[in-house]
DNA sequence: GGCTGAAATTTTAGACTTGAAATACCTTGC
DNA sequence: GCAAGGTATTTCAAGTCTAAAATTTCAGCC
């Protein structure tokens, strides 16, 4: 355990605790405060609105567990939170013919229209949190953690 | 809307969104991870690890709303917390001498042994899954990430 | 047709999380 | 001293989240 190797191994291990634990920190940071202008503003928390942002790249629907698997959450999460959107009239789900195991969820005119209104304030409050970024410190770090998903066979 | 300027204003607020997608899911990615071997390996949460974590650094103990700040979560939150480390016997509450309203938290000797084992394996496996990154990356990353905290005031 | 295993979703139990209210205590100004 | 406001923590209700079990349906095989 004395060689120049294993030393430069063991920082890099250490280097890489590091990296996570600022990972943890930042996205914490971030969601703390969009979560509360989330709430204040229009009252919805963030997961419905991750949803609501999936629904809206896919305006033909989502299966629940194509829904699920986009947003690396479980099943059974997506089977709640749908059910709230539902209830608030904003998604609905519909047969998928052929298969009667599973669901289509889509958007609701109305939860296409309420997603708008809110895409647009979140963008503006994101490039608020991120405002310190120029241009090429963005793509520095969107290349990275790009790699990082990438790299998770 | 239609000079230089406002264009690369609105693309660089798109490229901000999409840095905090990025972490988002860079952050999904690794936690997903982290939390099933730890439940595997150990029986513990990521939430119980965190806290166990930051007891580890602050021998001394901490008071409840020193951690709760440490952790960027709410005091509610690492009240239920603590109440199942101490239930486990891995943590314990005591008084503060000077303010009775005030707790303070430390782990138990167990406590101690016990993270200790499962930091060591923690390290490894963060070790395993941010892999493709090379020091200089990690040495970019948590730089932008750093400010990324700093920034916010 | 009927059986078997796989797939899509929901259900369930338990844990985590927040924001707000409640409790208990402290501190300051009078 | 004591009232008023502030601080530390817990409690509470509602929502989010996971892993595992349960349901329902599908697909292939005999």
């Amino acid at each position: 355990m004395n060689d120049a190797e294993t030393q430069s191994e063991q920082t890099l291990a250490k280097q890489r605790l590091r990296l996570w634990l600022r990972l943890l920190r930042a996205h914490r940071s971030v969601e703390n405060q969009l979560r509360e202008k989330m709430r204040l503003a229009y009252g919805v928390t963030l997961p419905r609105f991750d949803v609501l942002s999936a629904l809206d790249r896919y305006r033909d629907g989502l299966r629940m567990s194509d829904l699920s698997a986009k947003l690396m959450v479980s099943n059974g999460n997506v089977t709640g939170i749908v059910d709230r959107l539902e209830a608030e009239g904003l998604a609905e789900r519909i047969a998928v013919d052929g298969d009667r195991r599973a669901m289509r969820v889509r958007l609701t005119q109305d939860g296409i229209d309420r997603f708008a209104e809110m895409a647009a304030e979140h963008e503006t409050w994101v490039d608020g949190v991120l405002d310190g970024f120029d241009e090429a410190e963005l793509d520095t770090m969107i290349t990275l953690l790009k790699r990082l998903e990438e790299d998770q066979t």
